[in-house]
DNA sequence: TTCGGTATGTCAATCGTACGTCACAAAGTT
DNA sequence: AACTTTGTGACGTACGATTGACATACCGAA
């Protein structure tokens, strides 16, 4: 039978409806045999409870709604695939969102996920106003930026990311540090990297060199943008805001001839598996990927569970440098 | 109010509740006045019509399951976006799976899909027998492997891709040609990569060369695994079936000092956007990413909307060959 | 025998919405 | 004035499962 119901289950088991409810959310007093009969109708139907129906109980929906710009992005398609996982084992469902920074789009997800009852709600694109955000009323987590005093942000320590890069950069030998920013957006926590990245500047009694790349330039574009500014600089060290931009300086150094790390020593920003292995010489800062996750989702769930809970406004995990041969000082 | 429902609507507006569900479903007839009142009540009291409840009426629940082994692969991560982008745009949303090439996971998550009522599935992750999609009994589309007779496949012409990619590095004058295989799976669309390979190669009266580089092998392995064939073999031309792989393979030669295209030629497999931007010097075989994501859904939605409507076992889309850098021919 | 605990069944209400049916009113037609 | 057309809203039922109240039946123990 296709699509059996439950009253199709309590008839295959010669039991009531009632029975068969109490059996699937253990309720009441149940005979182990009356148990069996029924797990066996159940399997034998191949028996899935209408989920559907279930949550117009008030019950739960276990949809948790995953807002990102962009899946195709490593960076987020790691974390996302992190998220997932993390939900799925502890038997929630990721709808997923992919808003490309489009506002209208992610207004219009924001009304779909209501619509369809999530749970809840992890949020790592955010081009709406704080308002919109505010009347979800939902469970919501925010990754890396700032949404409203009620929505706990989590993040990894982007100002010592920052100070760490810039500060290795120094120390293998680097004095004219740039900094290339893939967004301009003041008070982000992303933008912590750029002020780790100048507190250390001055520390050092440099000068700060900062140029925006916005990430929604097309990567040709970017590729000339840069090569405009390797070609007539003398830059011996680059800080990039993230790693896709470093590769593009590291191929376009390579193209005009300027050796990495000897003369041009640079660092990326992220750190994802993926650049940990196909790129394994570019030094980078990595954020923490799977713990970011784990506890977005433990935050989350802590809300969906007990919307009373008391979480902090910032959860900030450490980074690590991971120092590879485009940085490395070379004697 | 946070979450009102219809009843609150039509309070708000003075009218019945059936009036307020006759305006949104525009059955009926209706007055502008009255659409009015009800619209602005809606709009005052943030309404979202519970799709939840709708869906138990016998309606389509609109939401999409997809099934994936990994979207952290920016080939399936940038398929699994245009998916989204596509089911969104008609009204859809996406639940998002990562199979991880988990048996179990893959069944857990088809059941959970079928309690879910979802309307369909796209799948491009089949570690399960046939029989346990078959009995699934929902609109089914199946990415590049083979389900079952009634489940239409969409894929692209794997096979004339082994060819192009065999031909590629003949023409550029390989002789030695490898097949670096991410999986040895005979009859999947797939392996007519290799088909393809295997009859240009005796078209050409030369020697066969097969490798399988598991692709669930670890890099650092296949990173060994490639540099010890490197090492000992005399190559010039390797076709490898994914553009990971194929980085894997310049990155190795490059360290063994094997020069491309000069000494070797290289060939991957896929074209995402990523590949084509960040690794401009990688000559490929491109999917037709977005036309795939467009056949999927496109074929999905007719099920959906029209169980009877008859459709093909196999679609193939055209592949395109990118020429780059590591399969010029050197004079 | 009777009581208390256990096991199962029956019945009905409920969740939020959809929608067919019906009744009625206003407007137009003859 | 009698009749049709058309707009409007009320009503009731259905969707599939949950849940509580209540009844009934059985068991062993006091």
């Amino acid at each position: 039978m296709l699509r059996p119901k439950l009253i199709d289950v309590a008839r295959e088991a010669g039991v009531s409806p009632t029975t068969v409810s109490r059996v699937i959310n253990n309720h009441g007093y149940l005979s182990e045999e009356t148990k069996n009969k029924v797990f066996q109708a159940m399997k034998r139907l191949n028996y899935q409870p209408n989920s559907i129906a279930r949550s117009l109980h008030g019950k739960k929906t276990q949809l948790i709604g995953v807002i990102f710009s962009s899946v195709s992005n490593p960076f987020f398609g790691e974390l996302v695939e992190k998220i997932e996982n993390k939900l799925f084992k502890l038997g929630y469902k990721t709808i997923l969102c992919n808003s490309a920074d489009n506002k209208e789009k992610e207004r219009v997800y924001l009304n779909m996920l209501i619509a369809n009852q999530v749970d809840g709600i992890i949020a790592g694109a955010h081009n709406l106003g704080i308002k919109e955000y505010e009347k979800v009323g939902l469970p919501i987590i925010s990754f890396d930026r700032y949404l409203s005093s009620t929505i706990p942000i989590v993040s990894s320590d982007n100002y010592a990311g920052g100070v760490l890069a810039t500060q290795e950069l120094y120390q293998s030998g680097a004095r004219k540090i740039y900094f290339f920013a893939s967004s301009h957006t003041p008070n982000s926590p992303t933008d912590k990297r750029r002020v780790g990245y100048l507190d250390t500047i001055k520390k050092l009694q440099l000068e700060a060199h900062e140029k925006v790349i916005a990430s929604a330039t097309p990567s040709s574009v970017k590729a000339l943008m840069i090569r405009q500014i390797l070609s007539t600089e003398q830059i011996d060290g680059i800080f990039c805001s993230d790693d896709l931009t470093a590769l593009i300086v590291l191929r376009q150094a390579k193209e005009l001839g300027i050796r990495v790390p000897q003369d041009l020593k640079v660092i990326g920003y992220d750190g994802t598996q993926f650049i940990q292995k196909y790129h394994p010489e570019l030094t980078t800062i990595a954020q923490p990927i799977n713990d970011m996750a784990e506890l977005l989702v433990e935050l989350l769930l802590k809300r969906v569970t007990d919307e009373q809970s008391e979480l902090k406004e910032h959860y900030v995990l450490p980074v690590k440098l991971i120092r590879n041969q485009s940085s490395l000082q070379f004697i």
